[in-house]
DNA sequence: CACCCCACTTAGAAAGCCCGAT
DNA sequence: ATCGGGCTTTCTAAGTGGGGTG
């Protein structure tokens, strides 16, 4: 044990990284912008949570939890949330120090407050052991290696890139390049030495894993593993991981099914007030429309236009409806809520049965089998027909996305599968091609943009998308032996004459710290929303003396607001990237994703801008888990899950709308809680009076009670006063994420083999925290040894 | 290098389902 | 039996990033 233990130790410490902490105001914004609804809630929600951050990672959250509880409610749901002020752990060493958060923007929406929810994660890192698990997890990377030296045929670049991660770690480490050119010594490579020389992840593994540790193992998992191992695939996946190209060797599918053709229902809708005639055609977008009148999508003119135009021109030059203003499209409206609520009305069976039909007709297309295994595919519907719904202002939202035909799909199959057959006869696919050094089985081009593409790809409980998914984890978990250097690296970098250099070291320190996404170069006919690369001048404002105020629109045109206290050298860097510009120029003039990439690749192989993001999420989980899980019984252990998840979410700015019953939800609660207090009061009048031996008072209606024992009061007491406290609790849970999402980092940013390890130590079911579909795609992960550290 | 093409991951909303309180 | 609400599942939009080309 005492091995293990030291082990893990130093795996933890190893989160050299310091957390850099910086706080972050919570963001929500994008409901903001659209929403109105946002504003009915009351007061109280309002008040949040924004979170600053205090620095360590550590403590933080501990601290809040607990004493709060104890608060009456509307105290807490006054404060800020100060659970959150977990550190973020972008950390770095760097030190940077929190800011307050920013204080303009309204609380309404950015508050975020703990979570309740289950999930957690930790994982440690490195510890391969062996096991089943390890197996499967070697896999890769001996896949690859195999493959890469096998296939001489298709490696062209990728391969090299992509042997595994494991293999690059240990060679990088062991053999630090020492060619470092120019000035600038790698850093990956300054950083192998270092690892290498203490604990390089090599000796890391072994030691963990022979030691003690497999002793615990089989303790632990004798009780356990049964449970974990139930879920875990390891036969399924395929030691035949390719690296860059050979993605499978047979492949069989049946294709793809399309929505049924469109059934005139023939109610009419009205024309100033008269009802007209449509043609079929004309009809189905009328009724796409009709169908969305209490989404907020009609309220934008956007929308409307660009509806309008698409169904002008199927209406044709001269037809009766001239403007979308007189179009009355309720009849059709009002029938199709007829229809949803006649759906409703069916009995348990009629409803079974259907169900039954459905799933008889799409058995077929919901599984695949590759390399002799069957697997679910993902999307295996093809889109119907709809008006498009873009986020945010969309130029092209509200434009009719045309209906797919087998014509516009390409299959993807095996050489020697069957091809499947059109279902709609007497049509036929585009092309059926023979390439397996992609994914997927299907695709067409987006209608909305024909540039772009529709695929069809398994399911994310599929082998192919597990392994990816590994590959994802462990390539953030090999930053975690470069971080420091990168670290240090950008740090020096912020005062570099060379101008490109210092945008690229200030782009990859908020990348680090903030999580921010690459941002990409976007289209006109996109939503104007940005990423790191891509900020405005007038997206960062400068508060001396030296915090910055982050406001934009990021991907689904979810707006991030934050202000943070960085370094000197940083905020001075800003200020002098924005002189002279307008504040709709780029901040980072002389840089893209492309070059910020090809600078990280640099520093650590197969390094990008989005690895930060997995690597910062997932370190933050394994740290809060580690420092927050005490003894206690499940439930306490569940919440520290989910305060950790929280805290991640918030990091990544994972937001939700908060839903429309939000705020009558929070008043029914109130009043619940209002009433079990009175019973409070009464139930100890009636105790002061029981112990001199009086009768109770009436109740409210006036009626005689029941005379009890005191000691029977008591015990009443007691009940109500727990009931209360949970109610309160829940209440104050509830507020504090009601625009968190949770689920998003779940399933895509937690290492799951921190939560599978966790729960093993903590004798979590691991059904706690992970539904059944995630337990489907975490399969290569259930055989995690229970030391494993992110 | 700019541009385009392509493949795949990440994202929030909507729809569906399920379960407990009434 | 109904209702409300939370959790899942489905849907598909919106990102990232690699590679090829001229």
């Amino acid at each position: 044990m005492a091995v293990q233990t030291s082990t893990k130790l130093n795996l933890c410490d190893d989160d050299d990284e310091k957390p850099l902490v910086f706080k972050r105001s919570n963001p929500k914004s994008k409901q903001n912008q659209l929403d109105g609804q946002l504003k009915q809630l009351p007061e109280q929600n309002k008040s949040s949570t924004i979170k600053e951050e205090s620095n360590s990672i550590e403590h933080p959250a501990k601290e809040n939890s607990d004493s709060e509880d104890a608060k009456p409610i509307k105290a807490r749901l006054g404060k800020p949330c100060e659970d959150s002020d977990d550190d973020k752990p972008l950390s770095s060493r760097i030190t940077p120090k929190k800011v307050g958060t920013s204080g303009s923007q309204p609380y309404d929406s950015k508050e975020r407050k703990p979570v309740a929810s289950k999930v957690q994660k930790n994982f440690s890192s490195t510890t391969d052991k062996g096991k089943t698990s390890y197996v499967i997890s070697t896999k890769r990377p001996l896949d690859k290696a195999n493959i890469s030296e096998k296939s001489s045929a298709k490696r062209p670049k990728v391969s090299d890139s992509s042997t595994s991660i494991k293999n690059m770690q240990v060679s990088a480490k062991k053999e630090p390049k020492k060619e470092d050119d120019d000035d600038f010594i790698p850093i990956s490579q300054r950083i192998k030495k270092a690892t290498s020389d203490n604990k390089s992840p090599v000796t890391k593994q072994k030691v963990t894993k022979v030691g003690p540790s497999s002793i615990k193992k089989k303790i632990k998992k004798g009780q356990k593993a049964s449970q974990f191992s139930k879920y875990s695939k390891s036969t399924t996946v395929p030691p035949s991981s390719n690296d860059g190209q050979k993605k499978w060797t047979s492949l069989v599918h049946n294709g793809v099914i399309f929505p049924p053709p469109y059934k005139s229902h023939g109610i009419k809708m009205l024309y100033s007030g008269k009802p007209v005639n449509l043609s079929p055609e004309q009809e189905e977008v009328a009724t796409m429309y009709a169908v969305m009148k209490d989404t907020d999508y009609v309220q934008k003119q956007t929308f409307r236009n660009n509806f309008w135009n698409d169904w002008h021109k199927l209406l044709g030059k001269n037809h009766i409806i001239q403007k979308l203003d007189a179009c009355d499209f309720s009849p059709i409206y009002d029938w199709y809520q007829n229809e949803k609520e006649k759906k409703k009305q069916m009995s348990t069976e009629e409803k079974k049965a259907l169900k039954e039909d459905k799933l008889k007709e799409e058995e077929k297309y919901m599984w695949a089998v590759v390399d002799g295994v069957k697997e679910k595919v993902g999307n295996f519907r093809v889109e119907p027909p709809g008006l498009f719904r873009g986020r945010g202002e969309h130029p092209k939202s509200g434009k009719l996305k045309r209906r797919i035909r087998p014509s516009d799909v390409t299959i993807n199959i095996g050489k020697d599968a069957p091809i499947p057959e059109c279902p709609i006869p007497g049509e036929s696919w585009k092309e059926v091609r023979h390439d397996n050094t992609v994914t997927w089985l299907a695709f067409w081009n987006d209608p909305i943009n024909q540039r772009e593409f529709k695929y069809v790809f398994l399911a994310p409980s599929s082998s192919l998308k597990g392994q990816s998914d590994k590959e994802k984890y462990e390539k953030a978990r090999m930053l975690k032996d470069y971080i420091g250097n990168i670290r240090a690296a950008y740090t020096r970098d912020f005062t570099s004459k060379d101008g490109t250099k210092r945008q690229i070291a200030v782009a990859t320190y908020l990348i680090d710290k903030l999580a921010l996404r690459a941002g990409n170069e976007k289209d006109d006919d996109e939503a104007d929303t940005v990423g790191c690369c891509t900020l405005k001048v007038e997206n960062v404002k400068a508060i001396a003396p030296n915090s910055l105020e982050f406001n934009f629109l990021g991907k689904d045109s979810i707006r991030y607001e934050n202000t943070v206290e960085v370094e000197i050298p940083v905020y001075k860097a800003i200020i002098q990237f924005q002189t002279g510009k307008r504040g709709s120029d780029d901040l980072f003039d002389r840089l893209d994703t492309s070059k910020l990439n090809a600078h990280l690749k640099e520093l650590m192989p197969g390094l990008t801008a989005k690895v930060f993001r997995t690597y910062n999420a997932s370190i933050t989980l394994d740290n809060i888990l580690n420092k927050e899980t005490k003894e206690g019984d499940l439930s306490e252990k569940v919440v520290v899950y989910q305060h950790a998840n929280k805290e991640v979410a918030i990091i990544c700015n994972h937001q939700r709308t908060i839903s429309k019953s939000h705020s009558a939800q929070m008043s029914r609660l109130l009043e619940k809680i209002g009433n079990l207090q009175s019973t409070l009061k009464e139930l100890k009048t009636d105790l002061d009076r029981a112990k001199k031996g009086r009768p109770p008072l009436k109740d409210a209606d006036g009626k005689q009670k029941r005379n009890l024992t005191p000691e029977a009061l008591e015990r009443k007491i007691a009940q109500t006063t727990v009931k209360i406290e949970k109610m309160e609790l829940d209440m104050r849970t509830k507020e504090d994420l009601k625009t968190v999402a949770l689920g998003t980092s779940k399933i895509n940013y937690l290492d799951p083999r921190i939560t599978v390890a966790w729960c093993k130590r903590h004798e979590v079911p691991i059904e706690k925290i992970f539904n059944k579909s995630l337990l489907a795609k975490f399969a290569w992960a259930m055989d995690v040894d229970p030391d494993f550290r992110f």
